[in-house]
DNA sequence: CCAATGCATCGACAACTGTCAATGGGAGGA
DNA sequence: TCCTCCCATTGACAGTTGTCGATGCATTGG
């Protein structure tokens, strides 16, 4: 984990900005936790997926089928799958079927892990 | 606000997943805030950028020079140009003249705002 | 002033992304 | 068995994004 080389160069107003106490905000991060952290802020960084994710949340029982996904969202069905199939990839959704049905439900493990990123220090 | 209908149609195996307490995480996400944070998560959804917060989020003093930022990061000027501007239009970072050169610093009000976002029910 | 340095902007281009209509495949019901 | 319903996959297409070289704009040093 190759350490980063600030405060190389000719600048003058403060002190080098060496690195110190390592977090996940701490840099640099490992490449792969890295880029793993990164699928899972971009699986979020779309509006039709953080209303899936919250819709998910905060539903009573946990899990929510996909037709009633379809019209929450005003997406077409193939468009609200796409979405599903890349939250899942990032880890932060899962389905499962029910007889003719599936029901997707938020993994809140993954939301922890992500919220203990943007933790401070 | 408009409450999403679920639980509408046929279906059968559990009950109706009708929304309950509200929350950041509760459905639905007022829609410009909706947007706001994807905003925010779509700016961290790239490994350059989640390196270069991280860079910052550790910096002993609390800001880098560009001049350093570059190096850290191994792309070209602009490129990472480019990524501090997206950070800073998402609110997560911004940056100070001090002299010839510009010191980037983290937002950490920025980030507890997503953190929260995060933050089940 | 003029030259040099640090950073932002521009232009271009390939790669990726969001979207939908059409299609396919699995599960139940008649 | 056949039909219907639910969801995933495919194909296509426009729009966005990441990247870099070239250029422009400030600021500083001589």
């Amino acid at each position: 984990m190759a350490k980063v080389e600030l405060g190389s160069a000719r600048r003058k107003t403060p002190e080098p900005a060496v690195t110190c106490c390592v977090s996940l905000l701490g840099a640099p991060l490992d490449e792969s936790v890295n880029s793993n952290l990164a699928e899972a802020f971009s699986a979020l960084g779309d509006p039709v997926r953080l209303r899936l994710v919250s819709i998910l949340a905060a539903a009573a029982d946990g899990a929510v089928c996909v037709c009633d996904l379809v019209p929450a969202v005003g997406k077409s069905q193939p468009t609200v799958s796409h979405h599903l199939r890349i939250l899942g990839n990032a880890g932060l959704v899962s389905g499962d079927r029910r007889g003719k049905w599936v029901w997707y439900s938020v993994n809140r493990d993954r939301l922890a892990e992500l919220r203990s990123a943007l933790n401070d220090r």
